[in-house]
RNA sequence: GGGGCCGUAGCUCAGUGGUCAGAGCAGGGGACUCAUAAUCCCUGGGUCGUGGGUUCGAUCCCCACCGGCCCUACCA
């Protein structure tokens, strides 16, 4: 039994929920389910970035206080993780007393370790990105984004010596080549670095939307730097040390690929500016692409897909919430990118869930039902069936652990045709009632016993209701997955009923 | 401008320096009838973006090009 500190980005508050933001989340909610479910203790955390120029814009837009606002913006995000059965144990607003206090500590050890200093920035600003670009970053004098000519700007800031970290980063590297996954992205990061760093930026005297600078008021912390410390304040760091020491470094962030220059550049270097180890462990993963797009507001101002109709909420409406899970956790494997549409989703929904599954479920329940003594339903000790059993949890399982939740379930649907197959092969529906098609059935029943368990972490409600369905007490949950998930443990309680369709099939003929 | 990623069957995606390059879905044929017209078995189909190079041999390594995309100081 392990200890499991899993988090996802903070998500900037200024925009809505979307499916996105709920692909990383679904992923990240799994695998903390899973490792529960193995008997780790488990901190999985979340929350919302709420500092920053925009927000402050936003805020005074609206009629209200930046507080205010963010009050309303963030509880969006945790009405939609609620919504989509997301099991957060803490939810981080960066606008909390506690961040304040550890960022300010953290940030204290970093300016007293002599890794901070002074200086006046200018640069070229371009307006509509409201942001500096240095002359080879720029097009030209040119925004590199929105082609209009820059501006000369300055502003005294504080600064980070990132620049001293380059050698000290490409040896954690390479001491550590677990630290950042899938490899494509670690490369991408050393690649980075071997690029050469600057220093950078990290106060802003402009804006007061942020947290102050202990040692130099006047001045907030501009908001990634303050962001990325999230993870610290949500185990105490500068407040609670023994809580540190328990979850950290050996701790997990899943991010994005945009911001991987956040999470495996800058960060690791302010953990060793700080005096303190980075984190053990970043995996990265892809975008959900719609029509070969990134999902972005800027689709949606040009026309194209509207991001309100792929709100996670439309289509839990739709699908069901274990359903969207499902989809979101099985299309893509994590650190690829995937396509989002409708019609895949439809179709996992069909093939996978009612068809497959669903459909298993409702056979087996059926024969049992109507032919079968449920005392003797007793799960053979060495059978075909077993075999493939092991063998899709063995799968499973070591998916899990490499942060493949996508293998893991393909795993499971092994287990699942290879039942249906079994069923095929033996018939029971021609089988008198007696020893013989009890002993059959029992494997099926044991077979979909564990199916329940292994999908547990990605469809907690639809595991429960399979366990139900199998007569079975308490949760597939209830154990951990090293003493369930072994074959031969399934006894019925008394006799099993069909019940409704676990997943009606959805037409899609209009 | 600089850095990087991707381009594999109709679709969505796996994959490896070397036996006939894989899966799911879709398509075709058959079986079955317990089940949500579900399931099971068999099956067709690919110049592995293009052109060079390294190699005994490359889809996988290198270079160029074409196409798509990302980062370049606050969109998972």
């Amino acid at each position: 039994m392990g200890r499991f500190y899993l988090t996802t980005p903070i998500y900037y508050v200024n925009d809505a929920p979307h499916v996105g933001h709920a692909y990383c989340t679904v992923n990240a909610d799994a695998l903390a389910r899973w490792h529960r479910l193995s008997g780790d203790s488990t901190k999985f955390l979340t929350g919302t970035d709420e500092h920053g120029q925009k927000v402050a814009d936003a805020a005074v837009k609206n009629g209200v206080d930046p507080q205010t606002w963010t009050d309303q913006t963030s509880r969006r995000f945790r009405e939609a993780w609620d919504a989509l059965d997301i099991s957060y144990d803490d939810f981080i607003r960066t606008t909390e007393p506690r961040h304040t206090e550890t960022v300010q500590k953290f940030l204290t050890a970093i300016y007293e370790n002599g890794y901070l200093y002074k200086d006046v920035y200018s640069g070229l600003y371009c307006v509509s990105c409201e942001d500096y670009f240095t002359l080879e970053a720029s097009d030209e004098g040119q925004c590199p984004i929105h082609h209009r000519p820059l501006t000369e700007m300055s502003e005294e800031n504080w600064f980070f010596r990132l620049s001293a970290f380059e050698d000290r980063l490409l040896e954690y590297y390479e001491e550590h080549p677990g630290f950042v996954t899938p490899e494509t992205k670690r490369n991408e990061a050393v690649s980075f670095v071997k690029g050469g760093l600057r220093d950078i930026s990290i106060t802003r005297t402009s804006i007061d939307w942020g947290i102050p600078v202990p040692w130099d008021p006047g001045h907030v912390f501009y908001v990634w730097y303050d962001a990325l410390i999230n993870y610290l304040t949500a185990i105490g760091y500068g407040r609670d040390d023994d809580q540190v020491e328990e979850w950290w470094p050996a701790s997990h962030h899943l991010i994005g690929k945009e911001i991987i220059r956040f999470h495996c550049v800058w960060w690791p270097a302010m953990c060793m500016a700080a005096g303190l180890d980075p984190v053990s462990h970043v995996q990265v993963h892809g975008w959900l692409l719609v029509g070969g797009q990134k999902l972005s507001k800027t689709m949606a101002a040009e026309g194209g897909v509207r991001l309100t109709d792929i709100a996670p909420v439309v289509l839990t409406d739709e699908f069901g919430v274990d359903p969207l899970r499902y989809y979101l956790v099985r299309e893509t494997a994590l650190g690829n990118d995937g396509e989002f549409s409708h019609e895949g989703i439809t179709a996992r929904y069909n093939t996978d869930l009612a068809n497959n599954l669903g459909n298993l479920v409702a056979r087996v329940s059926t024969v049992v039902g109507a032919k079968c003594d449920a005392q003797s339903l007793i799960p053979g000790r060495d059978t075909e069936l077993r075999t493939e059993a092991e063998r899709a949890i063995d799968l499973a399982r070591r998916a899990w652990e490499r942060f493949a939740p996508s293998q893991a379930l393909e795993a499971t649907w092994g287990l699942i045709g290879a039942t249906n197959a079994y069923l095929e092969r033996h018939a029971p529906w021609k089988m008198e009632s007696g020893k013989e098609l009890d002993a059959v059935m029992a494997d099926a029943l044991e077979s979909i016993r564990l199916v329940s368990i292994l999908i547990s972490p990605v469809m907690p409600s639809v595991a429960q209701e399979i366990w139900r369905r199998l007569t079975l007490e308490g949760s597939p949950t209830d154990s951990p997955q090293d003493e369930s998930l072994v074959w031969g443990l399934y006894r019925a309680r008394g006799p099993l009923s069909k019940g409704e369709p676990l997943f009606p099939r959805i037409r899609s003929d209009e």
